[in-house]
DNA sequence: TTCAATGGCGCG
DNA sequence: AAAGCGCGCCATTGAA
């Protein structure tokens, strides 16, 4: 959307140059979307959506720097402690940061290994990748040591020493740029900064998101799609036992947990839960038993008879999976259920990793392409609308795959949170409900309750 | 100084 | 790492 990677003279330079190979492009390329039968996806979704993106940008989303400084101080102090503590149990001082030291510290100077060699895929040196040192940290402090400092670096260095440089000057705001023809299954992407990444899964990390702040006098709005890539899978499957949970209102992961690990597993409500919810977003684009095994804790054999069990309880999602694969090696592309289109000719590789990679790729597209479609679909009415919502003072300041972000004047919260989950739960017309979770809250991690 | 490749990891 | 998919950004490394 914006010129944000490209330099200012050049940019002055390209503007030009810009109009007049737009102009010379328009004809060619709509004749291939006449050709691809995309026209109707680029009037009424892509090109619609173009001003929604820019409105996102420029209206920006307010970061609270002090509060992150704050937490800078403390992560610092902490790095301090465990980089002291790693150089000792290591016999000396070293980059914790590059895995190549770290490789010799760990495999060549204190002689660890693991259970079956584990080497990176382009140079074949010893992998330090979290998986490893997990397995590593079973008989070793260091490997564990590392992967908390490693924790904490990554979201100092991307997010809390980063996003504050980022606050434009004359808005005060950090302003994203939103890639509307980047990513193959047809979602959007964020970059410069990323606004799609914030931290949210540990503690640390849903403190930075907590710096995501409204204005004075304002709250932010959350509203995300509930399990949007496997209602849109029911309705795309036709599986009568997904068609049947979603319609009564059952909740997902825990029929699957029933229909996997049967009625008396003897295993808690909230383990089964948490397994089913491994199975329900795994199995569908092709997570193999021996990988499985490892997420959820159990024994190869053990997964694999929980794949089985899946299948065998939600028959139409075979058939759906089999039946993309099969019609995508014979077209030679994939579609979203509004007609977007990935090319997929490695279906046919000889190579069987190469083409196994392409059947899971094949599979996904036209569940997360649906989804974003649904999604995208879904800002353009509630852009539309706001107008009309809380006397037009209600913003849409970011987009997250299957949430919208909203920062609205705090009186008019609740007007607004209503409307938006009206408009986006009937965006889209499926075979079974969309429901919308609303939230709302002075920051971010607040809004998402 | 800048760039690209690499390993690694944040999110949905 | 890869033997769920989709992204973008970090620091390191070696080269230009």
């Amino acid at each position: 959307m914006s010129f944000a990677q490209i330099p200012v003279q050049a940019a002055l330079d390209y503007a030009g140059e810009r109009s007049d190979l737009s102009l010379q492009l328009a004809g060619p390329l709509r004749a291939i979307l006449q050709k691809d039968g995309l026209e109707t996806l680029y009037e009424t979704l892509e090109h619609p959506l173009l001003p929604v993106l820019m409105a996102i940008e420029m209206a920006g989303v307010r970061i609270d720097g002090p509060a992150l400084a704050t937490q800078a101080q403390r992560i610092d102090e902490e790095l301090y402690t465990l980089a002291k503590r790693i150089y000792e149990l290591a016999g000396e001082e070293f980059n914790i940061n590059s895995p190549k030291k770290l490789g010799e510290i760990l495999f060549d100077k204190m002689a660890l290994t693991t259970e079956t060699l584990r080497r990176t895929s382009k140079t074949k040196a010893h992998s330090t990748a979290f998986e490893v040192l997990e397995e590593l940290g079973l008989v070793h402090e260091l490997p564990r040591l590392v992967l908390e400092w490693r924790g904490l670096m990554k979201l100092k260095g991307t997010y809390i020493d980063a996003l504050p440089q980022l606050v434009h000057p004359q808005t005060g705001r950090v302003h994203t740029c939103f890639n509307q023809a980047v990513a193959a299954t047809g979602r959007l992407s964020s970059s410069d900064p990323n606004l799609q990444n914030i931290p949210i899964r540990t503690e640390l990390g849903r403190e930075i998101r907590r710096a995501f702040v409204a204005d004075r006098g304002n709250v932010l709005i959350s509203a995300d799609y509930s399990q949007i890539e496997l209602r849109v899978l029911a309705h795309m499957s036709g599986d009568p036992a997904l068609l049947e949970a979603f319609t009564g209102n059952v909740d997902i992961h825990d029929r699957t947990a029933m229909k996997v690990f049967g009625p008396d597993s003897g295993l808690s409500e909230h383990e089964l839960r948490r397994r089913a919810k491994i199975i329900n977003y795994a199995l569908l684009y092709g997570k193999q038993a021996f990988t499985l095994a490892k997420d959820i804790g159990v024994s190869r054999e053990e997964a694999q008879s929980f794949i089985d069990a899946y299948f065998a309880g939600f028959p139409s999602v075979r058939a759906f999976i089999d039946g993309i694969i099969e019609s995508g090696r014979n077209t030679g592309v994939v579609k979203t259920m509004f007609g977007r289109r990935r090319l997929v000719p490695d279906l046919n590789n000889r190579n069987g990793q190469v083409r196994g990679a392409a059947e899971r790729a094949a599979v996904n597209m036209p569940i997360q392409g649906s989804a974003a479609d649904i999604l995208k679909k879904a800002m353009i009415d509630v852009h539309a609308a706001l107008p009309g919502v809380a006397g037009g003072r209600a913003r849409m300041i970011l987009t997250v795959h299957d949430e919208l972000l909203f920062e609205a004047p705090a009186e008019a919260a609740d007007e607004t949170a209503a409307a938006v989950r009206e408009l986006m739960e009937s965006a889209v017309k499926l075979n079974v409900p969309l429901t919308v979770d609303v939230g709302v809250g002075e920051n971010w991690k607040e809004a998402k309750s």
